[in-house]
DNA sequence: CAGGACCGTTTATACGTATAAGCAGTTGAT
DNA sequence: ATCAACTGCTTATACGTATAAACGGTCCTG
């Protein structure tokens, strides 16, 4: 392979090519307004283009001009779904629209000022990140890098005075489950939080959505914290019987399961110990997977929309980076809405 | 924010703060061999780093050096969950063990060419890259912008002389399935195949390899295309029952679902409708996800080890920068074994 | 027919880094 | 005492790009 050994075309290349000065090559490619060039000229510079396959340098532009296109989203820490997914394509695609280009980048190894020192050795014209991984100092690293824009991703009520933030409204969830559960006829509720180092954060957060509620009417609350596993939860089942759950018509207890996975849980295992879904206990997920509808009965679960949230990120990131911050402004990251069906 | 209006401090801010040539600074951040450079200068290039909060600039160096450490994997066509999440970590890590930068670029809304060229911007050291994008042409984009490595990921049978190519044995799937759902008494053989853009080609793949394994016994084999919908798989059903499926008590017929979902989706279907699993019906998934588990009857599901793959992945992509491309090996990207449960 | 406006292009330069080459001062061998 | 080798640096330069400034030519205006 031939065209390994040779070195990449370059612009200056590419105008000997075209029988024109590099600058030319440099205004015609980017299109500049207020540079008037021939057409003719324009079109022997894509030709030498093709021809060559010239490639621009992303790492020259960048130190011409200070600064990439780039917006970094170091989001390893957030649990893949296809919420996440969804998210990251719609951003993705919203951010290309206005002429940035989206990088996913782990770096999950870094913490704190060495994770922020990587993520500004490109230069990036933003960083989308965790706002619990956004401390002053490592804000002060990315700013001194030449940073536009610093947005972080929260929950509410974490309050940053240092970046603009986009908040994750896991309380709402909980709320919304507990809500409906009560709307249903549960005398008791219980907020499932898994042990799982990622998970264990926002399963605090949606139990306290619940704990919420539940301290509003005055009813018990029971948070249990529960490993993925048949044996875990069964144990826990037997102690929950101990504590009377079941047989008694009188009370139907209501459960938030933090998400359709944990909700197939217990349901399963609740099936297996004789327990009746819903009768004895009411059972709501959160995310409304494939599997939601599958189970038997039918599981109720909070679904996040998260479709608008591409666009309105990518406006405020924009307006960030040409603005500077200007406003702090907070936005939900996504809207939920209650999916009823047979299991509450 | 004073840190934003201020130009981020270079290498040669840095050498003024310790009393030192710009020169020094560079050897002592890289740490050079075959330069000497005292301890105590070593010492106050590193403070003036500190106290500067000096991050260097990746652009400026890839525009000396020729080439920057980044390994670009736009994997965004394939489908997300805990396999190629997994993957994706273990990638991570293993190849910024060896000093390199993984970054995952979507770009899914380009194809072809102008692909490979976007790619080609931040002259990344190598791409990996799905095998059916890295076209002849596409490649000669990524080589003649001097990339050093291109791997592609592709299923077994996939022959590229282009590329190294790492191979995901999809027809292993499904012959193992079927091997099992034989030894287990099946009578005839069905594969489900997903309609689903991003899956169907998987599917036609694993469909293969159930029909392989028919063939060679001689036994009655059915390609079913089915969306993931619940009315769409009993429509299917009934179509399948004319067809004498059930009550018969001679024949046993063994299903292949393509993956755990669609086989919940088809055991959900097949409970609503009276059939029995496995006795009329024996259903085989595959991942292995949590679900598989939580299933009644529990579900038979060929398990993915990609463990080993992140490491493997990582030393071919070194020695082809390293080396070049002399050999063109062909990788498993996974192992595969049959968990077996209760569905089969 | 002078002089300005405008058109289409070129010349020149700086961005931040890595590294080859050079250069004082010191040590060691002969 | 001489020269070579070594130590610990510095000087100088090129990488590929964007863009301000300059520049020769044509056209229009008065």
């Amino acid at each position: 392979m031939d065209s390994m050994s040779t070195k990449p075309p370059t612009s200056l290349d590419v105008a000997r090519e075209a029988g024109v000065s590099q600058a030319t090559v440099s205004y015609v490619l980017n299109n500049r307004e207020g540079v008037r060039i021939s057409d003719e000229t324009r079109a022997r510079v894509h030709e030498a283009v093709d021809r060559l396959g010239y490639v621009p340098h992303a790492g020259a532009r960048t130190l011409r001009t200070g600064h990439s296109r780039l917006v970094l989203v170091p989001l390893a820490d957030i649990p893949y779904g296809p919420l996440a997914v969804g998210l990251m394509e719609g951003l993705d695609r919203e951010l290309s629209k206005l002429g940035y280009t989206m990088i996913q980048y782990g770096a999950r190894r870094l913490k704190g000022v060495a994770a922020a020192r990587a993520w500004a050795e490109l230069r990036p014209v933003a960083v989308l990140a965790p706002a619990e991984r956004l401390t002053r100092q490592a804000v002060d690293v990315l700013h001194s890098a030449g940073i536009r824009a610093v947005i972080g991703i929260g929950v509410v009520g974490w309050s940053s005075e240092i970046v603009s933030t986009v908040t994750m409204d896991h309380e709402g969830i909980g709320a919304m489950a507990a809500e409906h559960l009560l709307a249903r006829g549960s005398h008791t509720l219980t907020a499932i939080v898994p042990v799982e180092d990622g998970l264990r954060d926002m399963g605090l957060r949606r139990a306290a959505g619940v704990q919420r509620v539940a301290a509003a009417r005055g009813l018990p609350y029971t948070q249990v914290d529960l490993a993925f596993s048949e044996t875990a939860t069964a144990a826990r089942l037997d102690a929950w019987r101990d504590a009377g759950v079941s047989g008694d018509a009188r009370t139907k207890h209501g459960v938030f399961a933090y998400n359709d996975d944990y909700a197939m849980l217990l349901m399963a295992v609740l099936a297996d110990n004789g327990f009746s879904v819903p009768d004895d206990v009411a059972v709501v997920g959160c995310d409304d997977l494939p599997l939601a509808e599958l189970l038997r009965p039918r599981l109720t679960t909070v679904r996040l929309n998260v479709a608008d949230a591409p666009a309105v990120l990518a406006q405020t990131l924009d307006q960030v980076v040409k603005e500077g911050v200007t406003r702090r402004p907070r936005l939900a990251l996504w809207t939920h809405a209650l999916v009823e069906r047979d299991s509450t």
